[in-house]
DNA sequence: TTTTATTATGTCTTTTTAACACAATAAAGA
DNA sequence: TCTTTATTGTGTTAAAAAGACATAATAAAA
């Protein structure tokens, strides 16, 4: 991807950017049992990033993260949701040797004539809010942004080295999102429409990193009164298939305002 | 108190300040049994506003918003935790009518020759990190701040009229002090050294807004195991006086990473 | 000593959680 | 068509927690 003409747009754009703020996304995916989670991969180094952007001075900043969810996953109305604010004096480019390597390529990167606002717009403090999503991973087409050569969905257990605090940020978002378990829309944001309840027992437990009793889980789950039963899944092994659920939409978000019980 | 040499001090200092970014405390106490938040009154008008103030380029921001908290109370190393992040477009000074009354008192106080910094300064747009902390009445001693003429408690039943989002934040506040409640250390913080165990379950009724069964509360506290029980109180009522308690910092620290059940 | 009113605890019922068991069943293969 | 398979869906119990209400102990005042 050529991306100096991007970056000369950046350059021209920055003055519609207010300075000093930028927002990150955890976005979530689920596949395979395991919780994943978007990551941007920097052009020549193994370095990796969340995605984000800055803040358009006349944009909402929920607005602005939405952007971001849209242009890297072609999705939109997607469950998203500030969760901290990063300020710390030591968060910025010179945190680790990681992202001290991309700062150089990123300022490789950009224009021989714009070196002084590379460096007065990246070395200003920033403060950076950050958003949680929700998202079905086979509903998503990845695209990269400017300063990234791909977009890829990284298991939560095998991150690779992260610029910045983005590290602490993926880790401050999992706590969130196991805490918030009961009132966030776990099943329906991360599972396809139709599921089995084993799926959605295995999700859990990826969330709060413990096992659950399967026929427990699948009375209490059963009990909230909010899945429609459908026709039955074909496995191709020899054996009992499951039946399919799906989320019933009114009575589930009625529901998650008190929560959803599980410990 | 003479205000106008603190505003020079201010503006002295005002490229001192991260532009654009503040931060507001949302101080609750417990006082006759009602939850209390601290505010403080503009001079002249009938418009109140959070106790807050802008980030120095060289602190973090918790630090900052402990300094905002000693200032107003003189306590230190109390409960402060981030929140929520407010950064709306339409939370500026001119949202309402209160804040556009209080920005004109404001810019009157200002020195003559300083009033393009106060119009730079104030029509930027501020991205403000809302802070929650919980005090003991009884050991804050109040003080203003250079903008105003007193520093008070507020029953959260009977708020006056606020400044910009003031009222949003506190409202934010108070669901997140009641979705948190078995995570934050409410009656540590927010009760004397000695309570009975009535004060505690008044202090909890107060916060999640319903009546609790009085023996059910008392047993289900005392189980905990981090109380300390103390000798009588003395009422003054011709009636058995309650047993205060105590709480065992340890124990009670424990138990806050699993939470506290209630619901 | 009596009165008083409130605490601290008791009892009972209902609900929830937890652990484990097992029959029904649908798919595959013979 | 019948058998094999192993997973689902439901059952069964025991233990724990929650909820509603009752009552005895008790400390202060009269």
């Amino acid at each position: 991807m050529e991306s100096k003409n991007l970056t000369e747009d950046f350059i021209k754009h920055i003055k519609t950017y207010v300075p000093g703020v930028s927002l990150d996304c955890v976005i979530f995916g689920y596949r395979n049992g395991v919780l994943h989670v978007l990551l941007l991969k920097y052009f020549d180094i193994n370095v990796w990033a969340l995605p984000g952007g800055f803040l358009p001075n006349d944009m909402e900043m929920k607005e602005a993260a939405n952007d971001v969810l849209f242009n890297r996953t072609g999705l939109q109305e997607i469950f998203l949701t500030q969760f901290q604010t990063f300020s710390s004096l030591n968060r910025g480019w010179d945190k680790n040797i990681q992202s001290r390597v991309a700062k150089e390529k990123l300022q490789l990167m950009w224009p021989k004539k714009h070196q002084e606002e590379f460096k007065s717009w990246f070395n200003q403090r920033f403060i950076s809010t950050a958003y949680l999503a929700l998202i079905q991973v086979d509903k998503a087409s990845l695209t990269a942004d400017d300063l990234s050569e791909c977009c890829e969905w990284k298991p939560i257990s095998e991150l690779p080295d992260l610029v910045l605090d983005h590290k602490l940020i993926i880790e401050m978002a999992l706590n969130y999102l196991k805490v918030q378990i009961n009132y966030l829309p776990i099943g329906k944001s991360l599972l396809p429409y139709k599921f089995t309840m084993l799926e959605l027992q295995k999700l859990y437990e990826s969330i709060l990193q413990k096992r659950l009793d399967r026929g427990n889980f699948q009375r209490k789950m059963l009990k909230l009164g909010i899945f429609d039963k459908h026709e039955k899944l074909m496995t191709g092994a020899s054996n009992k298939a499951p039946f399919l659920y799906s989320i019933d939409e009114e009575s589930y978000n009625n529901l998650l305002l008190e929560g959803i019980g599980f410990r």
